[in-house]
DNA sequence: GGCTCTATGTCAATCGGTTGACATGTTTAA
DNA sequence: TTAAACATGTCAACCGATTGACATAGAGCC
């Protein structure tokens, strides 16, 4: 494997030299630059990034912790991620906690042997004293993270609102709204806060509220939950989703009672991921802006990196996207 | 930041002495073990991995390419592969090459510059001629790489096998095969001859087979193609679909149509993702061992480092998950 | 002619580990 | 008793870059 030396020996220059083409440093004759360019390719050469990192004291790579990806929202973010990591000469170290705090624990600790570029964190389980003086920038995605250099969420209030004021147009007065709870409190958490707020503007709705339990997110099984609760919710004529996957599921506890979507109820998922083009009918949900969260964090990373200011708390609007379950009749 | 050096010092040792520790050469005394251990833990010391890898010459981290990952199929993958790989002490370099042979060709690099211990391609695009002497061993995950040092694949021929009976099974006597063909030939393609062959000793069974184009495999998107594919054979009572997706955007189509699934048509799909019980009615697939895959992979990355034997071909068992979607009255 | 800018070279330290050679003791077992 | 095994130390080279100090020398300008 050809080294830097190789390749100064190639085109007949210094270490030194090469090196000053490879960091853009000092100054450098156009003539030279393609010599070194040629002798580069000549050999194959490729930097060796351990090195490189050792001397700089700061890889380019950004670890992300997510607690799962076989939820379409985090694989959807992970591919928005690594996209915009990639377009920022990154590249992304990944890490699957499943919610576990051993796990997330030890992924901050392989970020820093990594001495990675900065860490964003899609989790929020992370005993966050550990999060301190780590010598790289630490994002917080749709988490409230008070240790986090930085936070990006989506506007989750305005996304309830909207959620509440599409099943009121569409004439439902019985509302529901599914969300899930973790342990820790969430930005997402706000989103009932919407949804309940906005329908309390309204005149003659009535407004109950279902806890999914998310302690299984990872099993993406809600539908013995939202049996129970249609068991004890049978009249509702709305339903507001904390997902895109839950409400997918509600469809099919609502098929097999015989409760036909949209005539008999209309639903609003969250998220906008693939499944809610999937299902039939397909679902209106609350457009998340994945990817420029995405290029949010690492934008932050980026600029921490070259001592550019950043803002502490980016938060993102969010959209209605209106689909086959909440259409009705004037809607054709 | 502590370095060895610091925590030598701390402990009364030499360097020598803690990189033994670490690395678990030579003699060490449970004595001096401890007093190391409790010097790391005071000094919160984390070992630099760049200089770790600089010095061996090999990093701690796998590179996995994939072509995407809002494919539940690969965001299934990439999960296994995090877990497999990290049961291992790995860490995992991930690239989403969206099935652009520039993006591969740029992803091999990083490998490279990265000195990665092992690559693992998903995709199948590279120009196989670069994936000589990379220094490190590079698994092809089904697909057919003459270059790669090893292959894992799942049985698909007999998973071809397995939907066809399965769908004879069930009274059905015109069937139709979908399946998505790249430009370049992969183990998937065996299926469609497996469930060929498997027809073909039956009495009185039509078979048809309607291509997919694949090349927007990352929109998730074929329900127009599929609406034409059942405009073609508006007649058939049984499906086999090459992937959960295409099965459950096919469950819309058929819907719209006022055909009942099961009733009407049986559907057979292949993977075995979350989507498959998320449709309703759930569907009937092919399981796929993502897992054992993954670890096969991650093992003979970990044998190749330790110049250990490993098989150059695996092929592993898949089996059939009956649900909803292939469901007839006598099953009840 | 002296000064500054451009272009490159030499040299050595540094990043934080790993590893091997070699030395020096102390135990343990044959 | 004596060799082998155990336990640690010292020292230095090495992995492949980056970076800064300092030197050299030609070009362009006042």
């Amino acid at each position: 494997m050809a080294t830097l030396k190789d390749v100064a020996r190639e085109a007949g220059l210094s270490v030194g030299t090469v090196s000053r083409v490879l960091n853009n440093r000092g100054y450098i004759s156009e003539e030279t630059r393609q010599n070194v360019n040629r002798a580069m390719k000549k050999l194959n050469y490729q930097p060796n990034e351990m090195a490189r990192s050792l001397s700089k004291q700061r890889s380019s790579m950004i670890g992300v912790i997510v607690p799962t990806i076989s939820h379409p929202y985090f694989s959807k973010l992970i591919e928005s991620m690594e996209r915009a990591a990639h377009q920022e000469e990154y590249d992304l170290l990944l890490f699957v906690s499943q919610g576990r705090v051993d796990r997330e624990e030890e992924y901050v600790r392989a970020c820093i042997s990594n001495r990675v570029a900065g860490l964003i964190l899609c989790t929020g389980s992370v005993r966050t004293a550990r999060l301190k003086n780590l010598g790289f920038p630490v994002v917080a995605y749709e988490r409230l993270l008070n240790e986090a250099d930085a936070g990006v969420e989506c506007d989750n209030y305005e996304g309830g609102i909207l959620a509440a004021q599409e099943l009121i147009r569409c004439g439902c007065r019985n509302l529901l709204c599914i969300s899930g709870i973790g342990e820790v409190s969430m930005p997402a958490d706000v989103r009932r806060d919407g949804f309940m707020d906005a329908c309390a503007r309204h005149e003659g709705i009535r407004t109950q509220f279902f806890c999914c339990s998310e302690e299984r997110i990872t099993d993406l099984r809600y539908k013995s939950q939202l049996d129970e609760c249609m068991d004890l919710y049978p009249d509702v004529d709305g339903v507001f989703a904390s997902s895109d996957v839950i409400a997918a599921e509600l469809l099919g506890v609502l098929s097999s009672r015989g409760k036909r979507v949209p005539e008999d109820v209309k639903i609003v998922g969250y998220d906008d991921v693939f499944v809610s083009e999937l299902t039939t009918p397909d679902l209106t949900t609350i457009h998340q802006p994945v990817q420029e969260m995405a290029r949010t964090c690492i934008d932050i990373i980026r600029r921490a990196s070259e001592n550019e200011a950043f803002p502490a708390r980016t938060v993102l609007r969010v959209n209605l996207v209106r689909r086959g379950s909440t259409r009705t009749a004037q809607d054709e």
